[in-house]
DNA sequence: ACAATATATTCGGCTCTATGAATATTCAGA
DNA sequence: TCTGAATATTCATAGAGCCGAATATATTGT
């Protein structure tokens, strides 16, 4: 008795994965644009290995990809589907808010970033 | 240092309520049809104060309403956008799942559930 | 008022998650 | 091979979530 369905379980790891603030925020940003570590690192202003801790969770969970170029590790969403379901949770929180609120938009390039697209050198 | 936008810690909670198979399963119900309390601890074979327990979870995350006719109490979905959200997490889960996953449609009367629906005293 | 039914809440232990700190790995260049 | 830079992993602990058990509340009928 009480069993539950193996799609319910598989969909409860996928919420899970997405329920923290930073992994959306990366995952916001690799919505619209592969970037690499340093550059994650740079634009959510945290420490290096923390900011791998969460991506090891995201990859874990089949949601990102990454692929190496030299010394560097560039991150991409792993699904097409997965911007849209973060787009419609955006439009669910935006409906049960009283206030209206804040999704940063994603900055072009960063002078704290050591990568060729915020370095210019590409 | 380490700010994170107050939009992705509320998307963030949206995901916390949504990270378990029963409150899955529950909302997955109640997508479909309008559900008393009765009613959805038959189809999950729960016991009943477990089942409250969840949907105080749904409730306090504003993901579900209530509504009380005689003893009875019936839950629906609070927002319409979510039952959007379910269905692109069904889709972002089979994309990422090598086999087909199972998410068992709902069934019409119970015999063990109280309620008129399922008595058909209505 | 009492009993029965439907639903909700509280409590406690156990497990899981989050995250700071330290350390390891991988690669490029000299 | 050594060094430095970029990234990953491991470990430990505090905190949060899960869920069984017991109990509380609300409504209806007698």
């Amino acid at each position: 008795m009480a069993k539950v369905a193996g799609g319910f379980k598989a969909q409860a790891k996928l919420f899970q994965a997405l329920s923290h603030p930073v992994r959306l925020r990366i995952l916001d940003i690799l919505a619209q644009q592969e970037a690499c570590v340093c550059h994650l690192t740079a634009i959510l202003d945290q420490r290096q290995p923390y900011v791998s801790q969460q991506l090891a969770t995201l990859r874990e969970a089949g949601l990102v990809t990454d692929r190496r170029e030299g010394t560097l590790i560039y991150y991409r969403l792993a699904d097409d589907h997965l911007a849209r379901l973060l787009q419609e949770g955006k439009n669910v929180v935006q409906d049960l808010a009283t206030k209206e609120l804040a999704f940063p938009a994603v900055p072009e390039a960063l002078e704290n970033c050591p990568c060729p697209r915020c370095q210019g050198a590409g």
